[in-house]
RNA sequence: GCCGGGAUAGGGUAGUGGUUAUCCUGCGGGACUGUGGAUCCCUCGAGCCGGGUUCGAAUCCCGGUCCCGGCCCCA
C-alpha cells in the first residue's frame, strides 16, 4: 500500500468542510477591510527564497531542478512570492495595495504538533501606506480575523528600532549573540554577557522584562539616553537600494537595515491601536529574527498547541527593494492556518443533504424532481437499487433531516411527500410548495 | 539532524514465542420492492516493510518507513 508522504495530511469530508468554513470566514473579514485575494504559483525560482532569507533556508526547502535545468523550489512561505508579484506586475497600481492570500506551503522539517511539511498560510500585505497607520490597520485586522473564528489569541507587539539602536552601541561582533539570546529568552546568559561586555547599564534587560505600558515608559526613558550616545559604527546607513549594491545580498547576510530609533512612530501605532480597540501587550522581546523587518513586529499565540503556540506573525518590512523594486514599505502578517484549525471550536456541522426516495417505477420522475430541487438545496438519490424501505434507512444513517418520497400514487396526483425525519411528520406538496418548504439548505447556509 | 513513545481489518482494540488472531464498530447482502437509525442471520476485512534468531515470530533482535510528542529550527 502506498502511504502518504511524511508530514502531509489527507482531509476527509468533515475536516475539509471545517477548513472551508474557517477559510471562508477569515477571507470574508479580509474582504470587509478592502483586501483583495491574489494567488501565486506553488513553485518559484529557488533564488526568490534564498534572496529573501539567505542560503540557510536551503536546508528546509523542497527544491529541485526541472527538466530544463532550472533551480526551482516549492514555496516555503508566501510573503516573498507576493512581493515578487508586486514588483513584477503591480508597481503601477495606485497605493496603497491591500492584498490577501491563502495557499499551501512546504518546508522540509521534522513534523510535530502543529507543524507539517505541507501546511497552509493565510495572510495579508498592505503595501505602500504610511507606517503607523498601516501597522495599526494590519494588527487590528489580524485580531479581527482570528476572532472571526472564535479564537482569542494573545497578541504581543514589539518594536525592533529600539533594540537595534541599543545593539549599535555595542561592538559589532557582540550583536548576533545578544540578539539570539533575546530571541531564545536565555535570560541568565544574556545578563552575564551584557555585564561582561560592559553593556548592562543600557537597560536592555529591563526593557525586555517589562511588558505592556510599563515597557513603553521604559522605552521612552531609554530612548532619551540612547539618542545622546554615539554609535559604535557611525551614523545609520540607509537601506541600500537594489540598484546601488547589485541586489544580490540577502536580508540575512547582515545588510544594514534602517536602524533609526523612531520610537515616536511606534508610539503613534500604539495609540492608533487603541482607536481600533485592539487588545494587546507591548513586548520588546519579540525580535522575529529577520533582518528585513524594519520596525514594529507582532505575534499571536494560542494555548492548546504544545510547543508550537504561535499562530500569527507579522510586521513592517522592506523587501521590495531587495527584489529589485523601488523602496516601498509593506506591512503584513501570516496566519498558521493549520494551527488555527487545531484550536478552533464550535463550528456548525455540515448540513446533511435532502434525500429523494422513490419506488423503481418512478425513478425517472424522481431524478427529474431531484434536478429541480438542486437549484435550491443539496439532494441525493439512491444509486444502489435499493427498495424504498432501505432508502429510508440509508437516509436515516446519513443524518438526513428531510426526505422526499415519490411513488406511483404521487406521480399520478402530481404531488411529493415531504417527510420530516425527526418527527416523522409527512405532507403532500406540489413542486412549488416543496421548493418553498426545503428552502435554501446548501453549503453557504451552514456557516 | 537529535531524543522518547508508538504501528494488529475502513475506525477503535485484545493478545508478550505455539490461538482457527479477540471483541466493538463499520461496509456489503438477507429477513424487508410503499416508509427509519432497532433486532436477527450471513458475508467482507488485519499483525507497517525488509532481514535475522527459532522447530515455530504479531510477539524477541537489527535496519527502514510512517505516526505522536519534544529538541534544533521556525523565513
Amino acid at each position: 500500500m502506498i502511504q502518504r508522504p511524511r508530514g502531509t495530511r489527507d482531509f476527509p469530508p468533515d475536516e475539509a468542510f471545517r477548513r472551508a468554513v474557517v477559510r471562508e470566514r477569515m477571507a470574508r473579514v479580509m474582504e470587509r477591510w478592502g483586501y483583495q485575494e491574489i494567488g501565486t504559483p506553488t513553485f518559484e525560482h529557488l533564488e526568490l527564497f534564498t534572496q529573501k532569507s539567505g542560503p540557510g533556508v536551503l536546508e528546509e526547502i523542497y527544491s529541485f531542478k526541472d527538466k530544463g535545468g532550472r533551480d526551482l523550489a516549492l514555496r516555503p512561505e508566501l510573503t516573498a512570492p507576493v512581493m515578487r508579484m508586486y514588483v513584477s506586475e503591480m508597481q503601477n497600481v495606485p497605493r496603497p495595495l491591500r492584498l490577501y492570500y491563502y495557499g499551501n506551503c512546504f518546508r522540509y522539517e521534522r513534523p510535530q504538533k502543529g507543524r507539517f511539511r505541507e501546511f497552509w498560510q493565510l495572510g495579508c500585505e498592505l503595501i505602500g501606506g504610511r507606517r503607523a497607520d498601516s501597522e495599526a490597520e494590519v494588527i487590528s485586522l489580524a485580531q479581527s480575523v482570528t476572532r472571526s473564528v472564535g479564537i482569542k489569541g494573545d497578541l504581543h507587539i514589539g518594536y525592533l528600532g529600539l533594540i537595534r539602536t541599543v545593539l549599535r552601541k555595542l561592538a559589532a561582533e557582540d550583536r548576533p549573540a545578544i540578539m539570539r539570546m533575546i530571541d531564545k529568552k536565555e535570560r541568565k546568559p544574556l545578563a552575564e554577557r551584557l555585564e561582561a561586555i560592559g553593556a548592562d547599564h543600557l537597560g536592555l534587560l529591563e526593557l525586555i522584562d517589562s511588558k505592556g505600558r510599563l515597557a513603553l515608559d521604559r522605552a521612552a526613558e531609554m530612548a532619551e539616553v540612547l539618542e545622546k550616545m554615539p554609535n559604535r559604527d557611525g551614523p545609520a546607513s540607509p537601506i541600500p537600494s537594489a540598484a546601488s549594491e547589485g541586489a544580490r545580498s540577502s536580508a540575512r547576510e547582515g545588510r544594514a537595515v534602517e536602524a533609526e530609533l523612531g520610537l515616536p512612530d511606534f508610539e503613534e501605532t500604539i495609540s492608533l491601536l487603541d482607536g481600533y480597540g485592539v487588545d494587546y501587550t507591548i513586548d520588546f522581546e519579540i525580535v522575529r529574527g529577520l533582518e528585513y523587518y524594519t520596525g514594529t513586529v507582532f505575534e499571536m499565540y494560542a494555548s492548546g498547541l504544545g510547543a508550537q503556540s504561535q499562530i500569527c506573525g507579522g510586521g513592517t518590512y522592506e523587501l521590495i527593494s531587495l527584489l529589485g523594486g523601488a523602496q516601498t514599505p509593506s506591512t503584513g502578517f501570516g496566519l498558521g492556518f493549520d494551527r488555527i484549525l487545531e484550536v478552533v471550536t464550535g463550528l456548525p456541522p455540515r448540513r446533511p443533504p435532502l434525500v429523494m426516495a422513490f419506488t423503481p417505477q418512478v425513478r425517472k420522475e424522481a431524478l427529474a424532481a431531484a434536478r429541480q430541487l438542486r437549484e435550491s438545496t443539496a439532494v441525493v438519490t439512491d444509486v444502489m437499487g435499493r427498495g424504498l424501505g432501505a432508502q429510508l434507512k440509508a437516509a436515516a444513517s446519513l443524518g438526513a433531516e428531510q426526505v422526499v418520497i415519490l411513488g406511483e400514487k404521487e406521480v399520478e396526483q402530481g404531488v411529493f411527500i415531504l417527510r420530516d425525519m425527526r418527527s416523522g411528520e409527512q405532507r403532500s406538496l406540489s413542486m412549488d410548495e416543496l421548493i418553498e418548504a426545503v428552502g435554501r439548505g446548501d453549503f453557504s447556509q451552514a456557516e
